[in-house]
RNA sequence: GCGGGCGUGAUGGAAUGGUAGACAUACCAGACUUAAAAUCUGUUGGGCCUUGUGCCCGUGUGGGUUCGAGUCCCACCGCCCGCACCA
C-alpha cells in the first residue's frame, strides 16, 4: 500500500490532462454547451485564498459539468489595468507594463498548480493591445449609435498634487499624497448613456431567476425609479423660477423652504455675484466626490435672500437656501424641502430655526414632533394639511392625487426619473485603454480610424523612460504621442489624453472569450455558440457596478452587431461567494504608522504572533477582509506545497457554506490533509481486497444516498454540504465489513463523488480501483431511486410542541395509524392522563404534535 | 446618511415552518506503541435532581403570528458589503 504523496499524484494528473486536452473548448452542437466562468482577477501579483475559493466554486461546476455530457468552456483572463501598477511605478520605479506582466506570469504559475480545469488557450489580459484595441472599435461603435458623449463632470481635484484623484486617494477629505483639502472640480469627461436603458435593464431584472434576490434588489435601488411632481416656484424678483422634483407632493403644505444645490445655475450665479455667497459655495465644494462623503457632511445652509411664491397660495413666501447636501446630479438639483416628513431637512430646519409643518399624522393621533415623522408610503394617514385626495389615506395615494390635481390645474407635471446617471469612462491616468479620438481645432472632436487601432500606449518618451513620479497623467506631458494629425482634415491635432475606466475592460471580457483571437470585438458565430455564461461567479461587492455596466454593455454590442439579441443579458446565473478573511498582524512603525505583515512572516505560537526575523511579538486583528493593503493575504502556494493542491481545493470548500465569508485557518487545512490521506488509504484497501463480506446491501444503500446529496449539493451551490455528506460516506465505507467487489464499487463512486472537489486524488484512486480512462471523463453516477426508498421511519413525538418520545412506523403508514399509536405511547399517555388530547397534527414522514 | 446582508456550542457551521447543534475543528479520555508520531474508538451547549427513553433553560435583545419559530412579522443592538475615479 503506497502512501498519500499529494505533489507526485498532482504532477502527473496535471499533465495527463493536459496530454489529452480534455479541457480545451471547441464548438460541438452535438452537446450541450456550458460556459462557466469566474469573475477574472487582477493580477497583483500574489494569488490568495480568495481566488482558490473563488476558481475553486467554478472549477467544481465546470467538472461536474463535463462528467454530466457537456461541452464546457471555462477561460480564464486578466483585468489588467488600473491604479495599483501606476502606483507600484510611482513607489518604487519601473514600468506599468512591466510590472503588470511580470505579475501575470507570477500569478499564472500559481494558478496552474491548482488543477483548474480551465482552457488556458483561451488567455488574454486586458492591457493586450489585442484586447484594447478591440474595445477602442467598440468605444467608436458606440460612438456613431449616439451611446457615448461628452459633458462636465466634478472629480476630486488635489490643489497642491494639482492631479485628479480617485475616491480611494481621498482619505478623510484630503489628497493621500499631498495630505490637502480635496476640492470637487469640473471637468470636461466622456460618458456612457447607459441611462437610456434605465427602464429596460430595470424591467429586465424580473428575468434574472437564477441571480440572487438580493443582488437584484440591490440593482432595482440602485436604478431607482421614482414617480414625482416637477413644477415651478415663481421668484417674487421675478427671475428665472426654480423648478424643483419631489417625490412627496402630498407634503407641499409643509413646505418650509426651497433649497438649491451649491452648483445649481442660480447659485453660479449668486456666486458670481456675491463673495460672501462664493466662499459658502467654496466650503460646499470642499470634500470628496462620493455620495457617502456628501451626506454624511455637516449640514450647511446659506440664505439667498431670494424669495418664491407657493404654487397653492400666492401669499406665502418660501426663502431660497443653498444646501450643500443637495446634489445638483438627481432631479432639478432643487427641492422643495418639508422638515416635519423628511428627516434631513428636519435637521436642516432646526439647526437654522426654519419652521416645521405638520402635513400628516397617525391615525391614532400626533404626538409632539422632536423628529420628521415619515410613515411608509403604504401606511394610511390623516393629512391635516393636505390639498388632494382624501383626509384619511396612503402616502402612495396621497401622492397620485397630488400629481392628478397638479397636472389639472396646470400648475405641475407627474414625471418619472432614475437614480441611475451615466456612465462616466475618462480617467486623468496612463495605464488604461486610451479614448480613441483626436482633439482638432478645424474639425473639434474627431474619431479615430479604425484602420489606425489600437491606438497603443507609449512606453517611452522617445527613448527615455516615462517618468512616473510626478504627479498626473503621463500622456497629458508626453512630448510626442499626444501629436497627431487630425484623421478627418490631416492638420496637426492632439490625442485624447483620458484612457477609459477600468471597468470597460471587465464589461465584455466574457463575449470576447468566445472568440479571444478574432479580429473584431466578437465573432458572432462563436459569441452565439458560447453565450450567455451559463454560471458566473464573484464576489458580491460586485452586484451593482460590474454586473450593471456589463448589462449595459451587452446590449449595446448587441445594437451595434457584436453581440446576438439573446445575449442582452449576459449573466443566466449568479452566485456571489463570501470573501476569504484571515488575522491582520500588525506593528507600529517608527513613524507611529501601522506596519503590517504577511502570514508567512509570522510565526503562531501559543495564541501569539511572533515575527520570524526579529522574534518580535506583533498584534492579531482577526477575521479581517482579506486585503493587499494589510497585507494579511494568505499564499495558498504555502498550503499547496505542504499538503498538496487537492487539500486547499477540498478546505475553501468545506468550512463555510459558499456564499458566506470563510476564516482560514491553518489546523483546517491540516485536518483537511488528514482527511485527503484516509481517503487515498480506503481506496487503496478497496483496491486490493478479496472474498466475500456482510452488509453489501447497506453499504449500497448508503453510496446511492450518497450520490443523491452530493450531486443535489452541487447542483445548488452547498458544496459544504456535499463534503459533510462525502465524510459520512467515507466513515460509512471505512467501517463497512461488505464484500470487496461491493467496496470497490463504492470506492470508485467515492472517486467519482469527489472528482470536482479533489481531481488529482480522484484520478488516483480510479486508476487504483481499475475504472476506465480518466475520472474526469467518466459519465457521473446516478442515484437508483429505488435503492433510497426506505422502509421504515422513525417519527418524532411532540407534546405541546416540546420532543417527548420518537416511534419507528413502516414509512407508509397511513396518518391515522401513525396518531393512534403516536398517542398509545407511553409518554403520551404519562402526559394526557387518560384526558383526550385537543388537537393531533401528524406531518406525514416528519413529526406528530400532540396538543394536550 | 442611504441601499443590501449577516448574527446558532470553545471554533467553522447544519437544519423544505416540524427531533436545534449534521459534518468538521479544538479539547479531553481510551486503544495500539518501549515511547512519540501516525492511526483507530469514545465523550463534550448550560443547569437541576429523583441518573431517567427524566425535567428546566438555550439560535444577538425585546415583542408578535403559529399546534409548532433558528426559520415568518415588528422594533432594537452589533458586525460586514456597496455608495458611481479601488478592482
Amino acid at each position: 500500500m503506497s502512501r498519500y504523496e499529494a505533489s507526485e499524484i498532482e504532477a502527473k494528473w496535471q499533465k495527463a490532462w493536459e496530454d489529452a486536452a480534455i479541457f480545451q473548448a471547441e464548438t460541438d452542437h452535438q452537446k450541450p454547451k456550458y460556459y462557466v466562468l469566474e469573475m477574472f482577477p487582477y493580477p497583483s501579483g500574489k494569488l490568495h485564498m480568495g481566488h482558490v475559493r473563488n476558481y475553486t466554486m467554478g472549477d467544481v461546476i465546470a467538472r461536474y459539468k463535463l462528467s454530466t455530457g457537456h461541452n464546457v468552456l471555462h477561460p480564464m483572463g486578466f483585468d489588467a489595468f488600473g491604479m495599483p501598477a501606476e502606483n507600484a511605478a510611482m513607489a518604487s520605479g519601473g514600468h506599468p507594463k512591466d510590472w503588470t506582466y511580470s505579475n501575470i506570469d507570477t500569478m499564472v504559475e500559481q494558478m496552474k498548480p491548482l488543477g483548474l480545469s480551465l482552457d488556458w488557450s483561451r488567455m488574454f489580459a486586458t492591457c493586450d493591445p489585442e484586447y484594447y484595441g478591440q474595445q477602442q472599435s467598440l468605444f467608436l461603435d458606440f460612438l456613431a449609435k449616439g451611446l457615448v458623449y461628452r459633458k462636465n463632470a466634478v472629480v476630486n481635484w488635489d490643489p497642491v498634487d494639482m492631479t485628479v484623484l480617485a475616491n480611494e486617494q481621498v482619505e478623510n477629505g484630503r489628497g493621500w499624497r499631498s495630505g490637502a483639502v480635496v476640492e470637487r472640480r469640473e471637468l470636461t469627461q466622456w460618458f456612457f448613456k447607459i441611462s437610456d436603458y434605465s427602464e429596460d435593464l430595470l424591467d429586465a431584472l424580473d428575468g434574472l431567476e437564477n441571480w440572487p434576490a438580493k443582488v437584484r434588489l440591490m440593482q432595482e435601488n440602485w436604478i431607482g425609479k421614482s414617480r414625482g411632481l416637477q413644477f415651478k416656484f415663481e421668484r417674487t424678483d421675478g427671475g428665472a423660477p426654480v423648478e424643483v422634483y419631489t417625490t412627496r407632493p402630498d407634503t407641499l403644505m409643509g413646505a418650509s423652504f426651497v433649497g438649491i444645490s451649491p452648483d445649481h445655475p442660480i447659485a453660479r450665479q449668486l456666486e458670481a455675484e456675491s463673495p460672501e455667497i462664493a466662499s459658502f459655495v467654496a466650503e460646499c465644494r470642499k470634500g470628496g466626490t462620493t455620495e457617502e462623503a456628501i451626506e454624511t457632511a455637516e449640514k450647511l445652509g446659506y440664505d439667498t435672500g431670494l424669495r418664491v411664491k407657493h404654487p397653492l397660495d400666492p401669499n406665502w413666501e418660501l426663502p431660497v437656501w443653498i444646501a450643500n447636501f443637495i446634489l445638483m446630479d438627481y432631479g432639478t438639483g432643487a427641492v422643495f424641502a418639508c422638515p416635519a416628513h423628511d428627516q434631513r431637512d428636519f435637521e436642516f430646519a432646526s439647526k437654522y430655526d426654519l419652521p416645521i409643518i405638520p402635513v400628516l399624522e397617525p391615525l391614532d393621533g400626533a404626538g409632539e414632533l422632536t423628529e420628521a415623522y415619515v410613515p411608509a408610503k403604504a401606511e394610511k394617514v390623516r393629512y391635516i394639511k393636505g390639498f388632494a385626495g382624501s383626509e384619511e389615506q396612503t402616502g402612495e395615494e396621497g401622492v397620485d392625487a397630488a400629481v392628478d390635481k397638479a397636472e389639472a390645474e396646470g400648475w405641475g407635471e407627474g414625471v418619472t426619473k432614475f437614480r441611475l446617471r451615466d456612465w462616466g469612462l475618462s480617467r486623468q491616468r496612463y495605464w488604461g485603454c486610451p479614448i480613441p479620438v483626436v482633439h482638432c481645432d478645424a474639425c473639434g472632436v474627431v474619431p479615430e480610424k479604425k484602420e489606425n487601432l489600437p491606438i497603443a500606449l507609449p512606453y517611452d518618451e522617445d527613448g527615455t523612460a516615462i517618468d512616473f513620479s510626478v504627479p498626473g497623467n503621463p500622456l497629458d506631458r508626453h512630448p510626442s504621442w499626444r501629436d497627431c494629425a487630425c484623421p478627418a482634415c490631416g492638420k496637426p491635432a492632439q490625442r485624447e489624453t483620458d484612457t477609459m475606466d477600468t471597468f470597460v475592460d471587465s464589461s465584455w471580457y466574457f463575449a470576447r472569450f468566445t472568440a479571444p483571437r478574432a479580429e473584431t470585438p466578437t465573432d458572432l458565430e462563436a459569441a452565439s455558440y458560447w453565450m450567455n455564461v451559463d454560471q458566473y461567479i464573484g464576489g458580491v461587492e460586485h452586484a451593482i457596478l460590474h454586473l450593471l455596466y456589463s448589462r449595459f454593455f451587452a446590449r449595446a454590442m448587441h445594437i451595434c452587431g457584436h453581440l446576438p439579441e439573446s445575449a442582452k443579458e449576459p449573466f443566466d446565473a449568479l452566485f456571489t461567494q463570501g470573501m476569504v478573511t484571515h488575522a491582520i498582524y500588525q506593528s507600529e512603525g517608527g513613524n507611529g504608522r501601522p506596519v503590517y505583515h504577511y502570514p508567512e512572516e509570522v510565526d503562531l505560537r501559543d495564541g501569539k504572533a511572533i515575527l520570524k526575523d526579529t522574534g518580535q511579538e506583533v498584534k492579531i486583528i482577526p477575521s479581517a477582509k482579506m486585503s493587499k493593503s494589510k497585507n494579511n493575504v494568505v499564499d495558498p502556494l504555502h498550503i499547496i506545497s505542504a499538503f498538496g493542491a487537492d487539500t486547499a481545493r477540498w478546505f475553501v470548500l468545506s468550512d463555510s457554506p459558499p456564499e458566506r465569508d470563510v476564516e482560514w485557518t491553518a489546523s483546517g487545512a491540516e485536518a483537511a490533509f488528514k482527511h485527503l490521506a484516509r481517503v487515498y488509504r480506503l481506496a487503496s484497501e478497496a483496491a486490493t481486497a478479496t472474498g466475500e463480506g456482510t452488509g453489501d446491501e447497506e453499504l449500497r444503500r448508503e453510496m446511492h444516498k450518497a450520490i443523491r446529496d452530493v450531486t443535489l449539493g452541487i447542483e445548488s451551490f452547498g458544496f459544504n454540504a456535499s463534503i459533510a455528506k462525502l465524510y459520512g460516506f467515507t466513515n460509512t465505507l471505512a467501517k463497512s465489513k461488505a464484500g470487496a467487489a461491493t467496496k470497490k464499487e463504492a470506492a470508485r463512486v467515492l472517486a467519482q463523488l469527489m472528482s470536482p472537489m479533489t481531481p488529482h486524488l480522484a484520478e488516483a484512486m480510479w486508476e487504483m480501483l481499475e475504472g476506465e480512462g480518466l475520472v474526469a471523463n467518466a459519465p457521473w453516477p446516478q442515484a437508483d431511486e429505488a435503492m433510497l426508498v426506505e422502509a421504515s421511519v422513525t417519527l418524532p413525538i411532540q407534546i405541546n410542541g416540546k420532543r417527548r418520545a420518537e416511534i419507528t412506523v413502516a414509512a407508509d403508514l397511513d396518518k391515522a395509524e401513525v396518531e393512534k399509536l403516536a398517542l398509545a405511547h407511553e409518554a403520551v399517555q404519562r402526559v394526557l392522563d387518560g384526558a383526550a388530547p385537543k388537537k393531533v397534527i401528524v406531518v406525514p414522514g416528519r413529526i406528530v404534535n400532540v396538543v394536550a
